[in-house]
DNA sequence: CATTGACTTAAACCAGGGTTTAAGTCGTAT
DNA sequence: ATACGACTTAAACCCTGGTTTAAGTCAATG
């Protein structure tokens, strides 16, 4: 099995070795395999499991929950039921605060549009005063 | 003018009298009035003030960058064109932002398939053995 | 064979964003 | 008058999610 060194996977995910390191001690990478000096072994199959976490993390799932996503992953198809059933409520959360979000623009837009109209009309004002 | 108490704004806002307090105490809401007794007055003007305060804490502003654009609404109008940039930068980042958690919503609705298909599958097999 | 670069660990540190606590002051209803 | 509820403050505390530091190991290169 091909597998790469922490530095390469951290810079292919483009995040901290650190944050690797962390995630690993926060239960987050249960499978991760050492070579004989200790070194971290990423397979592909760990880095497959790392992008499901970071579109976790993206859409801002706590570690705690993403942890016990993981452990259910490990422990197999017996607890698909429970992943489908977390997705689907997660889902539905990112969905709401997405919702939060745009209606938060919509006012943000309606300042925007504000501000940029009165400087149109200090713009207009500047033209008249040079007629 | 018209002002309610904290407990009345927090009820409002449907957030934490002690959010209020550190908001304050954090620059957000320099204009704050108080009674003979010490305790603030928030004025419909306050309130509007803090929705949009809001508004920018549930797209994820720092309070940093909140306490700045407050800074320029009561610096008046001569400020309208950095709040213009300033809101239009933030906008541009939060369509990012959900660009990302839509793009990450796609990859979990992969896996809400998945599962679903995985348990319609177990199902089936159910009702073959019960031929 | 010494140096360099990539890696290791545990523990300390940090930032952001609040929340909680302790001790006290009012206004009002009984 | 006293007790209650709503308020005040400063300071301490907390959680999340990392990042940084210090000290050390190892493999390959000059």
């Amino acid at each position: 099995m091909k597998t790469i060194s922490i530095g390469e996977a951290a810079a292919a995910l483009r995040i901290p070795e650190s944050t690797l390191r962390y995630y690993e001690k926060q239960g987050l990478l249960p499978l991760i395999e050492r070579d004989g000096a200790g070194r971290r072994l990423f397979s592909e199959h760990q880095m497959e499991l790392l992008e499901t976490i970071l579109r976790l993390k993206h859409t801002h799932m706590p570690i705690q929950d993403i942890r016990q996503y993981i452990a259910w992953v490990i422990e197999g198809e017996s607890t698909t039921e429970l992943r489908l059933e977390m997705m689907t409520r997660h889902k539905q959360t990112v969905l709401n605060e997405m919702a939060v979000m745009e209606e938060a623009l919509r006012g943000i837009d309606i300042k925007i549009n504000r501000y940029t109209e009165r400087l149109r009309k200090k713009t207009e004002q500047g033209k008249e005063e040079n007629l």
